[in-house]
DNA sequence: ATTTATGATTGTATAATACAACTATAAACC
DNA sequence: GGTTTATAGTTGTATTATACAATCATAAAT
């Protein structure tokens, strides 16, 4: 790999997340945690802080105060485990389903409109690479 | 663009955001706050801290405190504006081009440890197209 | 029955940020 | 030249996202 192109990634992705670290914070709806949280419930159900945690790469006391804040909006709900007096389970509730769908669908905008010169090609490319790029973050 | 691209890259943007606004949060060294600020004045130095927000997209206030963190760690020193009695300028010490040195590279050692498996075509793609991002991102 | 492991929560700390209030100085305006 | 307004910077306060350590309750293991 050429020098250049790894410097400009190094620097770049510094870029990147500062600004996005700011920019999505600017939204009265879902912030960016509970989004990633709401999005795995959704598709995962049925699970508990900890399995959450274990998929979300995060500390299991993060997602207890995230999943606890999504309960409180009543996005999600908390069940308890019938079988293990310790476990509880979270499901997204229709309403949470639904302002999940709201907000991807508002970033889904503002992300087409970033992109509105780009070649096809490179929408792809970026979309295929940033996923890469995870994947290598995930497995380190 | 094709909808599965815009799709790709929405989420994983919010990932990539989630795991690298922690995964560089574990270095007793420079911070990432403090590190695209000793950057910028590596390369623009003389500038005070209306100027570096400026550059940085950030409020003057947050820029403040992080200049006088670097200034505390004696990575910058402070200069009063001979010129205009409220302003100042801030150079970057030989010490903190060296810490800032030290830091670049171990970033981008840790960069390219990700990106081993990576054909030279898809580093510089992924480069090229972050930059592309950035740049959307900044004309917004 | 006691000890140990586990799921979850809560206390505390830290980092990065913005906005608002404030201070000091400079510039503009009659 | 004195008053008003603009500007550079700092500080107070709040918010968001996170981790680690301590704790609680229950389950599993011995």
């Amino acid at each position: 790999m050429s020098n250049q192109s790894l410097e400009t990634i190094e620097l770049e992705l510094a870029i990147l997340i500062r600004r996005l670290t700011t920019a999505t914070a600017d939204n009265r709806n879902l912030d960016r945690a509970s989004y990633l949280l709401l999005r795995q419930l959704s598709d995962s159900g049925q699970v508990g802080v900890k399995t959450l945690a274990r998929e979300l790469q995060l500390d299991v006391s993060t997602v207890s105060r995230q999943a606890a804040a999504l309960d409180q909006k009543k996005l999600v709900e908390k069940i308890k485990d019938p079988t293990d007096g310790r476990a509880f389970f979270y499901n997204i509730t229709p309403y949470g389903q639904q302002e999940l769908e709201i907000y991807r669908t508002a970033r889904l905008t503002s992300i087409e409109r970033l992109l509105t010169d780009w070649p096809d090609e490179d929408a792809e490319s970026f979309g295929r690479l940033l996923k890469q790029f995870n994947q290598a973050l995930r497995e380190r």
